[in-house]
DNA sequence: TTTTCATATTGACATTTATCTATATATTGC
DNA sequence: GCAATATATAGATAAATGTCAATATGAAAA
């Protein structure tokens, strides 16, 4: 997985709203108008955001009959984890003018 | 560390820009002037990202002279690796309409 | 103290984004 | 088929964002 891949996993977190969806997510599989129910937002601006969660491949979606139930893609949630956890904060290096 | 300020880090790490300049920080301190010279941007959209990443507490600079130095924050990095550590993909709940 | 160099700030601009209302699509039950 | 319900799409709009050129700031060097 690429950096544009994982930015625009990042882009996608970068909203509260979503960031919240998908916290919510966790361990849980769970119907659009469930989440609706949850937040102060519109019908299509919760479908907007989950549009967006599932593009950029954190979310996955089951469609049965009317309803859509959202889960986190292990996938992609562990592709992601395993980026931000090889980001090591010492220093052992330095690069200066 | 609350939903916010995750997503101002998420919402940091959503430029393909500031997510390869965090990737770059990753074990090393780099001066200011080394990242200009890897990216084709000027020196005003690089001072800018800099500011984005180091006010959701992602990165810290130390200032030397002249110069400006920049690392990961260790403590926002760990708080931030333990929040998408908690994600879970697997589905041990429903909720359904 | 004047110049030079590294970085920050300002102001402008085009693009993207989050949100809404209105409407369309698709599925279920009568 | 028709009505009801869940979700998606279209179009509009205000706000946020990434970028730049121009300029300011602040520290070191001459």
């Amino acid at each position: 997985m690429n950096t544009i891949d994982i930015a625009l996993i990042c882009k996608a977190l970068g909203d509260q709203t979503r960031l919240q969806i998908v916290q919510m997510l966790s361990s849980k599989e769970i119907c659009a108008c469930k989440l609706l129910d949850k937040f102060e937002i519109t019908q299509p601006t919760l479908s907007h955001h989950m549009k967006t969660l599932c593009e950029c491949g954190l979310v996955s979606v089951r469609k049965e009959g009317k309803w859509c139930h959202y889960s986190l893609n292990c996938e992609t949630l562990s592709a992601f984890r395993q980026f931000i956890g090889e980001l090591f904060c010492g220093k052992e290096g330095v690069e200066c003018c």
